[in-house]
DNA sequence: GTCTATAGCCTGATAGAC
DNA sequence: GTCTATCAGGCTATAGAC
């Protein structure tokens, strides 16, 4: 008494869907994203689309369940047996990529969050807290062997996410102020970056 | 033939909408807040809360312009006659303190920013540019001279409004890390921000 | 100036033919 | 599986009594 393996075409719309619905989510919000815009994006009828998904808010949950792994990947990737400069930065860089290559995923979480994280606040305080507390306990590790100069460890991980994150979630206002959206940003800002985190966490010697 | 001028009343119950409608909109968005909601909030009914403005719409536009200037006016204050490492990193401790004291007045930004600023791009590829562009250049000049390291300044200001704001649009995040709602953060993210900031741009000799 | 009542629109979701 | 038609609820805004 399984479910039915999908088929091609549920499988072709289901993805269709889900592309179409964070586009639409990703920019107006989980509110002011309105179902038709989903399904003409997806090039689906109203009821059509309602088919696949029984509702809104179970499409806005599947993105954000399906996100929230991936978003993650790159901390927990963070190597206790790298090299502890080489391990920063490069999660900076990957950090950063992923606001180049995903930026929607990545306003889909900020307003989430900015909202209060109705959704997701429990994974937050229990998951995301657990790995943050595990990476942050391994950078103190490194910083009292004197491999990276000392600073709060928790806040460092913060200072990665929103700097990072800033030129997706940001992305109008940064367009904005360089003047016009034909300019790309992210190399200027891997160097800065760069900058940043090896000046930051040089230790002394 | 001018307006007549505002009674106290008046003046009282327009400002107890605006502090309401903050309170909403910056939690729910645009789309997400209802008039309902508002008018609850501000202690009066529906229909009362529309014979002091004409529109929904009318409160939030009323409420972004009144802010932007006082977001803007920590940058304004830097001052080329001062010390450029105390001028900056009182700039870092201003906004660091608007997070703080506003946090609300940064979520409404953080919103409609993240929506595409429909209603504020105009202001931000011209006031804000023209704002940036001159301190950019005033931040370079002091790199010049030696007197800062050298870093590429619009990423400089784009880090400090990151790194500050932060703390206020993605609180429930935040305390989610750190671990609860009776965390104060800021204490040690003014000193981790000291830090960042001394060390990026502390001149070698 | 403030209320009750309601118009009128939009939106999420369903019914039912094909 | 996909459509047209439509319902029910919630929303902004207005009318009109007081």
């Amino acid at each position: 008494m399984n479910a039915p393996a999908p088929t091609r075409i549920q499988k072709k719309n289901r993805a269709a869907i889900l592309e179409a619905a964070l586009d639409v989510f990703s920019t107006h919000g989980f509110r002011g994203a309105t179902v038709d815009q989903i399904a003409a994006a997806a090039g689906l009828s109203k009821p059509n689309l309602l088919y696949y998904f029984p509702s809104k808010e179970a499409i806005h949950a599947t993105l954000l369940e399906r996100m929230l792994d991936t978003w993650l990947d790159p901390l927990r990737a963070l190597d206790p047996r790298g090299e502890p400069m080489d391990e920063v930065l490069a999660y900076v860089a990957r950090k950063l990529e992923m606001s180049r290559s995903y930026p929607r995923e990545s306003r889909l979480f900020a307003n989430e969050i900015i909202h209060g994280a109705p959704r997701i606040h429990q994974v937050l305080s229990t998951d995301l807290k657990e790995l943050v507390d595990k990476k942050a306990a391994l950078l103190l590790g490194w910083m009292d062997q004197g491999r990276l100069a000392p600073v709060d460890p928790h806040h460092l991980i913060f200072s990665i996410w929103s700097l990072t994150q800033h030129y997706a979630d940001f992305n109008v206002q940064v367009h904005a102020v360089l003047g016009g959206p034909d300019i790309d940003p992210y190399p200027e800002a891997g160097a800065f970056l760069r900058t940043l985190f090896s000046r930051l966490l040089q230790p002394d010697d």
